[in-house]
DNA sequence: TTGCTCCTCACGTCACGTGAGGTGGC
DNA sequence: TTGCTCCTCACGTCACGTGAGGTGGC
């Protein structure tokens, strides 16, 4: 039997929010002592090991008390494939942002200590690896074919525009037919 | 003049968005007329541009306020530069999420609708565009002399676990040496 | 007695969204 | 008069953090 502070150390979390799992049913503790104490058992420890793990994933806290529950094995896949399609989005949206503040710094004298990599600096290393252009034709062509929508991500990770990321696709897909 | 659904209709943002702006002193309109109709100017809209402009990159509200007010250059770069940073680490942060559900998704049932891009996906890519394990080589020993940040941050993106990115980073320098 | 841990409210965060209840404009 | 837009509170969101004010344990 440990006390709320102790739980707090051990998990790596904050006694506020053990408080706050409290509050919500997420996590009660085993009984009270006398003097109103919260006390939790080795069982309630484990639950938190899992918590954590939710935690990890982003999953929000009402989920996880359906997931600890009810352990529908069903369920779980069901809501960690729903949170991996949010984290594609919001990663999307963060890059789209990243791209925003790249494009005005651009115009602002050129920043020193920012180093991202662009579409020039890839191309660059790949012929500093020796690959030549009809190289890269091919790798997009089969990129195109393989993996059409990790093909779309990876380009805009360069930092490419949307219109040229388009034409890139097009030209592969029709040197891929 | 434009009433304030108006604006919100052109700018994209919500009605409510603006109030909250004019609350927050951040956006207020040019008069009211006399019964109490907030009333906007084309100089307002002009803010909104930029407001707009700033949200797209994620600039919390107060920072607006400041950027817009005290036009200092130095200020903007500064604040952009921080938000990249925190841009990054929260890009990072998701991609450690997505990590954790791949690694909890892969024990159970194999996923069928989640397609994403592995190691070995890769590879497969690779070869099929008709590179040789040796373009390989070459290619990760120039990607880790030229962008090590980055060359850490594509590995990381394929799932490659820690111990083996480090490995992989550390024969590239040896065989770059 | 001192210092530590614990307790319970209650309010703040960030950028709004959502009613409720009421008034002016055409 | 009807329907539309506008107004101002006030409360909800999500996962806690931060005091305030008070009590028990060693």
């Amino acid at each position: 039997m440990i006390t709320i502070s102790t739980l707090a150390k051990r998990s790596g979390l904050s006694r506020t929010a053990l408080l706050y799992y409290d509050r919500l049913g997420l996590l009660k503790p085993f009984r009270r002592n006398r003097s109103g104490y919260r006390l939790y058992s080795s069982s309630e420890a484990n639950r938190l090991e899992q918590i954590c793990l939710y935690r990890k994933m982003g999953i929000p806290l009402r989920e996880m008390k359906k997931l600890l529950d009810v352990p529908g094995n069903n369920v779980l896949v069901e809501i960690l494939q729903r949170r991996l399609h949010v984290l594609d989005h919001e990663i999307s949206d963060l890059r789209k942002q990243q791209r925003s503040i790249w494009a005005l710094l651009k115009q602002k004298p050129l920043q020193q200590g920012e180093q991202m990599i662009g579409k020039e600096r890839w191309i660059e290393i790949m012929h500093a690896a020796g690959f030549k252009d009809q190289d890269m034709h091919n790798w997009h062509i089969q990129f195109e074919r393989m993996e059409p929508e990790a093909h779309q991500e990876f380009l805009e990770s360069l930092c490419i525009p949307k219109d040229e990321v388009t034409k890139i696709r097009e030209w592969s897909r029709e040197r891929g037919a």
